[in-house]
RNA sequence: GGCGGGUUGGCGGAGAGGUUACGCAGCGGAUUGCAAAUCCGUGUAGACCGGUUCGAUUCCGGUACCCGCCUCCA
């Protein structure tokens, strides 16, 4: 058996990772809250978790690992996007519009993280389907005085759990000491959080013991974690700005509602995509979609390289140069690998992706595999990083989009190599050269080998540039 | 202010206390009518200052700069 290591944010240490269950290995992602297209920082989890999945799947069988990935689909967010929409004309009440924004968001998420190869996990909640199961876990709270009820909401009491701090390395003094946050004057303590909070009648609430109203964000992870993993499971991931306040009161929670489990044992936190230096973040501005790099022609797989290029405890950009190397490496590689049948992963990519997800690692082995003309290998190898897979296939065939094309291209290598027979006779290479300008100048890669002539389109390839020699 | 992380060759980007990361670009060569593609070869880089060590880019301490979290955030 492998042994995979990875870095616990818990103990900030790499650690040697042994499923509680290896015929059930279970791991719970934090997802998107659902009102806006997911940015390309949002995908980076997606993608990063989706390499881990793969690896504990190769580990430890397709059938033995469960991957559950919720949908925030109740948040003040949500709320704000819906009223703005509201009032930019949709006369449907708030619930209705909320629907329609959460169902359409969740298919462009779906589109979107599909085109980067990712693959769908086990189980993917809808927060507002786990109400009961938050309610339930609420008043298990308040019953275990973990919790308090004040003025229609409901509050955690960050002193029940002595650990509180641990997992975001902070004691609550000094949380306190520099806390930003508002303190709410029915709050026993300024880092006590939200478990439950009232609702206006037009915003979406559910009747509780407590009134009608709706959940605070933290309680929704630890109500589907429990549902659908149990009270203890494996891997915890996100993004590293989640650690806290997310995941430290997700713990919290958790921890307090059931003291005798242990909720997570490994969390694992990507870091930030980066602009220019800086986090990529809606509140900043400085963000582009997924989508939007798919529409400027980026195709998926170029973009997942691009991601994977970076280990995913590093701060990564996305600069077109990355995109530019990694859309020629995987054309190169495609070509490789084209019509070869997957043999065994290599070792050194399982050994790589085992320490702690080191891709950029594996990405290396995958350069020397192709290096070395083990097709069959690369393609085995790449597929586990979830590269080179059918199903990402069919970009690198950029050019001709139609038989037209296709037999225009025919024809011209047909001509060009007779010109060049004829040139070796004659001396004189002026139609040869005059025809391979045309051809380079509409984005045709001219490769004239000891035996033949072979036209391949590259990405800028212009069939209307060829329209002179036609 | 508190806590955490980073600084690697022209660019991107890993691992390892001592032996080539890797990719791209560049340079040299093979090949070519010339190119492209391909193949071969090629780079003592590790922010700065100290310390530990036979030996540190890798461990420890300090300095500088950068980033993240402490408010919603992947």
């Amino acid at each position: 058996m492998v042994t995979i290591r990875l870095h616990n944010s818990l103990t900030r240490r790499k650690e040697v990772f042994a499923p509680l269950d290896a015929a059930n290995v279970r791991m719970y992602v934090c997802g998107p809250t659902v009102y806006d297209r997911a940015h390309l920082g949002n995908a980076r989890p997606v993608v990063v978790f989706d390499v881990l999945y793969r690896l504990l799947r190769h580990v430890y069988g397709d059938a033995h690992v469960t991957y559950v990935r919720n949908f925030t689909d109740v948040d003040d967010k949500i709320n704000a996007r819906a009223r703005e929409m509201q009032k930019a004309g949709d006369t449907r009440d708030l619930n209705a519009i909320i629907r329609t924004l959460t169902d359409e968001t969740i298919g462009w998420y779906h589109a979107d993280m599909d085109a980067l190869g990712t693959l769908r996990p086990t189980h993917e909640p809808r927060a507002t389907e786990f109400i009961a199961q938050m309610i339930a876990m609420i008043r298990t709270l308040i019953d275990k005085e973990c919790a308090y009820e004040a003025e229609g909401h409901v509050l955690f009491d960050v002193h029940a759990w002595p650990d509180y701090g641990r997992l975001s390395g902070r004691s609550v003094d000094d949380m306190i000491a520099g806390a930003r946050v508002e303190v709410a004057p029915y709050k026993r303590d300024a880092m006590d959080f939200v478990l439950w909070k009232p609702s206006t009648d037009e915003e979406p609430g559910w009747d509780s013991p407590w009134g009608r109203g709706r959940p605070g964000w933290h309680i929704e992870c630890s109500a589907m974690a429990e549902e659908l993993l149990g009270p203890s499971f494996d891997i915890h991931g996100g993004g590293l700005d989640l650690q806290f306040p997310h995941h430290e009161n997700e713990m919290a929670q958790s921890c307090c509602a059931r003291p005798d489990a242990c909720f997570a044992r490994y969390w694992l936190h990507n870091e930030m995509v980066q602009v220019d230096g800086k986090k990529m973040a809606k509140s900043l501005g400085n963000f582009f979609t997924v989508r939007d790099l798919l529409d400027q022609g980026w195709p998926g797989e170029v973009i997942r390289f691009v991601m994977l290029q970076t280990h995913y405890r590093k701060p990564m950009d996305w600069t077109e140069e990355k995109g530019r190397q990694a859309r020629a490496t995987l054309q190169k590689w495609r070509a490789q690998v084209a019509g070869v049948t997957p043999a065994e992963v290599h070792p050194g990519v399982v050994a790589a992706l085992s320490d702690d997800l080191n891709t950029a690692g594996a990405i290396a082995e995958l350069h020397q595999l192709s290096h070395a003309s083990d097709a069959s290998a690369l393609l085995a190898s790449a597929q586990i990083l979830g590269l080179l897979t059918p199903a990402l296939s069919g970009w690198e065939q950029a050019g001709p989009a139609d038989k037209a094309d296709l037999s225009l291209l025919d024809d011209l290598s047909r001509r060009l190599a007779q010109a060049r027979e004829r040139a070796r006779e004659s001396k004189d290479f002026s139609e040869v050269d005059r025809l391979k300008a045309a051809l380079v100048a509409a984005g045709v890669e001219v490769r004239m080998s000891r035996d033949g002539v072979e036209l391949v389109p590259g990405p800028d390839y212009d069939s209307a540039k060829l329209g002179a020699l036609a």
